[in-house]
DNA sequence: TATCGATGAGTCATGCATGTCTCACTTGAG
DNA sequence: CTCAAGTGAGACATGCATGACTCATCGATA
């Protein structure tokens, strides 16, 4: 039997795990690799069998991280009719993996020195290229630079995702608060 | 001679030192205490004299963010004409001190179990009903609650702390970016 | 000048997370 | 049934940050 076979045979299932220290991970970055373990049902030494190393583990939930965040991109065809919509389609997508996005960002920090993935790289292009979009069919102001609409929407992504696991803000309404207020900001106007 | 004659004779400079580790800790949340006394001018035995362990440097960190923060807050005058012109003032007094609430916002998960200290109550009270004023006054829009547009405007200070020191925006354009987009967001009007 | 208090440098013990290893057990293939 | 692979539990050594301690030095006061 091959080897891929034998890969099935294995009753760990990564994606489970990887999930399970997403989830824990966001709620308490600081967690042990035994917590992590524990909280995916496994033990610390099959955790250490697979992910050698607690940079091992961050690194594959990076890789996890932009894979649902390009994911979520092409779910939300950003170059499909106006900027506006298309902002709007990409926060219901990313809105799943906004907690996973957050632990990242701030986890970002410890690997300022070393090359950093060019995933994210990829991602601010698309993002950037979308608020662009925007300002050049006059639909956005241009005041305000397109790199800093794309960081303001990581912030906006992180706050909301705290927002809703401290209660502060009801989960279903994630979307409508994070796209509108980008979108809109706070000032009355005629259409709200 | 007194005590406190006594205290201005030592060359520890509490003031300093916090500041000193607050740039630090602002750009590397897991610097070492030894990282922090190097930074502050001081050995770490000092360092330690003053502040027993990290728990007791990251609470006065805490207490000196809530200073600055409150200091801020008057300083911006909340109660006093336009909500959307208070809101200008406040960005452009708490811009100093972004970084080292950033640094405090993402340390605060740590301390979730344990009771928070009450200041960050008494700046979210006052913050949100800055929001809630411009909302009861017709100025801002009622679909977004004023304590979401509370978190949000911590997340955008992040964000913009973030973008700063990142070089992604520069310094001099942190208040209007952050103020601007949280109050007009990044639709195009009539008036810009 | 003599003294007291604070600092700086260094050392030591402790706790904790981490990574590796061994051994017994379970499970599926042959 | 037998065997091989993977897992869980635990033990073990390691590295590192931390906190407490000692001792020599410096500075200001009396």
């Amino acid at each position: 039997m091959s080897l891929i076979g034998y890969y099935w045979l294995m009753s760990f299932d990564r994606d489970h795990v990887l999930h399970a220290a997403a989830d824990l991970l966001t709620r308490k970055a600081t967690a042990t690799m035994e917590e992590v373990a524990r909280a995916a049902g496994i033990s610390r030494a099959t955790l250490n069998r697979h992910f050698t190393g607690r940079d091992a583990l961050v690194r594959a939930l990076e890789e996890l991280g932009i894979a649902k965040c390009e994911a979520a991109l092409e779910a939300a065809r950003l170059e499909e009719g106006a900027a506006a919509g298309a902002v709007r389609r990409l926060v219901r997508e990313i809105q799943p993996c906004a907690g996973l996005l957050t632990f990242l960002y701030s986890e970002n920090q410890l690997f300022e020195g070393e090359k950093q993935n060019a995933g994210w790289f990829r991602i601010d292009e698309r993002l950037t290229g979308l608020f662009r979009r925007g300002q050049e069919n006059g639909e956005f102001r241009i005041d305000l630079s397109a790199t800093w609409l794309a960081e303001a929407l990581y912030g906006l992504l992180a706050a909301g995702s705290w927002a809703v696991t401290e209660g502060r803000v009801a989960r279903n309404d994630f979307t409508h608060m994070i796209a509108e207020l980008l979108l809109g900001g706070a000032t009355r106007r005629d259409g709200s």
